[in-house]
RNA sequence: CGGGGCGUGGCGCAGUCUGGCUAGCGCACCUGCCUUGGGAGCAGGGGGUCGGAGGUUCAAAUCCUCUCGCCCCGACCA
């Protein structure tokens, strides 16, 4: 491709829109295009590294017996009431009407579609397991889209979906996908942390985010240093350590009820009472799903509302309106576990509350906390949960030795074990015959990969202050071709080396009238893998120079050594993907 | 949804507080000359009505009201 007919503008300088790196440069180097708010064009450039990208992504689902279709954007809002999601999902779901008034959603995934196909056609268990994939759009209505082409309102998503007859199948065959994923981040040049995930909303049993540790990630996960425990801090557990208790319950004075008038906050309280925020109880009142919910949490941690949504089964919750609080007795800021016997309020007391110690905590009365409440005596605490928001430091869960870090990182890919959350009958009914002729529910999986993001990941990896290193397996043209010197000999070895090249690689060729500095500077902004050099000097020696983006290597060969010489750096740079 | 910032030729910005000459600068663009190993030089030139609407005023990019859009932080996030 000539440059002059590419369609490639760069810019000199920074949008000043952009402060995220990989929005800088895919602006600059004239890869997407702004359309409205979390809404990108893919220009020329971008849309060869997403056709790159796709045929990665597709040579490992094939590899992995999926098998490629393609389902509609617009849905019937039906299938959506069918399996719930139309009611639990909030304004992210765009919804809209034809001109006969039918109710339609935009898909954000594809499960309703893929499992209402799935079971038009699944009779036997001789028609199971399989996976259907597709690369294809997604529409989410997201509050607040960011970072460019990384949190994105319409985007490439590449859904897959696994059937299988019980979860043992489901069991065995997650680890390939697992392996896949793993295989095309490493194609792309990404080295990612594959780590236990929250399932939210899609439900199932299990679940995986794999993570690009990168500080413009806008997700937070642990690490442990010792036994490489990873997940995301939504899920994250970690040991709470004791604060300084009591040996014996029998020795602790009675409750002591104390005036604390307007005294509310954890720092009011430790101002008030002059002792450490571990020594004091927070109780928080929640609404999930209509129900009150009194979380209890020693004041040193934080309630996880995702942890608590989890365990609560709850679809909506939100802190409880203090109207809500007040009408049926209670008192915002002197909440406490301590003699709550409304069934209709459910009390959860996090693990941090298991030790014993003689703490502080709300009186359930106007102005009144009560000190040297002991956990356990003075509430039940016979049956904790982890509601706790995991803390840098923790030490980990699961070796019980290392401490837990923690991470940014940008999600790149996520997989769910979804198990019968769309088959079961409540939901789409999807069932089949077993080869004694019962009927047994189908089981399913399901695994996305955010296309244009995974794009925007690579160029978060790969670059440097002179603009973007893709790596060969995705980069847009794998050749950047410069003539330097007017004379006719030059262009002639040129034209004579596109000519050659362009059966064996992407060649694109920077044929403006520009200065040397000019192409020098856009050959690296866009960040094509192998610059070519044809210059009057050069040719005195019968050479020509290529250089490596990415080390920055020069090396000179004859001009009729060129392709053999590029095809060998490009194979070592592919093998190194691996 | 809460908080903050910004909208002036294609891009980046100044001018706005304190209304007043023809709205200015750099880059890009066009023409000519010159130049070809890291965003060259000289000369000439084209292009904006200041996000939009309404208002105040002799006079509005500038003041007031409403509104739209974009970015950042947070909440949210299949």
């Amino acid at each position: 491709m000539k440059r002059t007919r590419a369609f490639i503008h760069t810019l000199y300088e920074v949008p000043k829109d952009a402060e995220v790196v990989s929005h800088v440069l895919l602006l600059r180097g004239g890869y997407i295009y702004p359309v409205a708010a979390g809404i990108y064009a893919l220009l020329p450039l971008g849309h060869r590294v997403v056709e790159n990208i796709s045929i990665i992504v597709r040579e490992e689902m094939n590899r992995i017996d999926g098998v490629e279709l393609t389902m509609p954007v617009l849905n019937p809002a039906e299938l959506w009431k069918e399996t719930g999601r139309y009611y639990d999902i909030g304004d992210e779901l765009i919804r809209l009407k034809d001109r006969k008034q039918r109710e339609f959603v935009l898909a954000m995934t594809h499960e309703e579609v893929v499992t209402d196909i799935a079971r038009k056609f699944i009779r036997s268990y001789r028609d199971l397991p399989f996976m259907l994939y597709q690369i294809q759009t997604k529409i989410r209505d997201e509050a607040r889209p960011r970072a460019g082409v990384i949190r994105l309102r319409e985007f490439l998503m590449k859904d897959a979906y696994s059937f299988h007859g019980d979860f043992n199948d489901l069991d065995k065959y997650y680890p390939k996908v697992y392996e896949a994923y793993r295989r095309i981040f490493e194609r792309c040049g990404l080295r990612t942390a594959a780590i236990e995930a929250d399932s939210g909303i899609m439900g199932g049993s299990g679940s995986h985010e794999f993570m690009l540790e990168s500080p413009n990630g806008e997700d937070q996960f642990v690490i442990c240093s010792l036994c490489g425990y990873q997940a995301n801090t939504e899920r994250a557990i970690g040991v709470k350590p004791g604060v300084e208790g009591l040996d014996d319950i029998s020795s602790a004075p009675p409750l002591e009820k104390v005036h604390t008038p307007g005294v509310k906050t954890i720092s009011d309280l430790m101002k008030f009472f002059e002792i450490d925020r571990g020594k004091f109880i927070k109780s928080v009142a929640y609404l999930a799903d209509g129900r009150l919910v009194l979380a209890a949490i020693r004041g040193d941690f934080e309630i996880s509302e995702t942890k608590l949504r989890n365990r609560l089964k709850a679809i909506k919750m939100e802190i409880a309106p203090e109207e809500i609080l007040i009408e049926k007795g209670y008192h915002p800021g002197f909440l406490s576990p301590i003699g709550i016997n409304d069934p209709s309020v459910e009390v959860l007391i996090d693990s941090s509350l298991e030790y014993p110690a003689m703490m502080v905590a709300g009186a359930n009365e106007e102005d009144y906390h009560y000190k040297n409440v002991v956990p356990g005596r003075d509430f039940d605490n016979s049956r904790t949960v982890d509601i706790a928001e995991v803390r840098e430091g923790d030490v980990c869960a699961r070796c019980g030795k290392g401490k837990l870090e923690i991470r940014r990182g940008i999600e790149l890919g996520h997989t769910f074990k979804l198990g019968t959350k769309y088959t079961d009958e409540k939901s789409m009914n999807v069932t089949y015959l077993d080869d004694q002729g019962r009927e047994q529910r189908v089981v399913m999986g399901c695994y996305g990969i955010g296309i244009e993001r995974l794009m925007a990941a690579v160029v978060e990896k790969w670059h440097d202050e002179n603009g973007i290193i893709w790596p060969v397996s995705v980069a847009p043209y794998d050749v950047y071709l410069i003539v330097i010197g007017k004379g006719e000999s030059e262009k002639t070895l040129g034209e004579r080396l596109y000519s050659e090249l362009n059966s064996k690689f992407e060649v694109l060729w920077d044929d403006r009238q520009e200065s040397p500095g000019v192409k020098f500077k856009d050959a690296d902004l866009i960040g094509i893998p192998f610059r070519l050099v044809v210059s009057t000097k050069l040719m005195k020696e019968n050479a020509v120079e290529i250089k490596v983006r990415q080390s920055g290597e020069v090396f000179r060969c004859a001009p009729e050594d060129v392709s053999a010489r590029l095809e060998e750096l490009k194979q070592g740079m592919k093998n190194s993907l691996r």
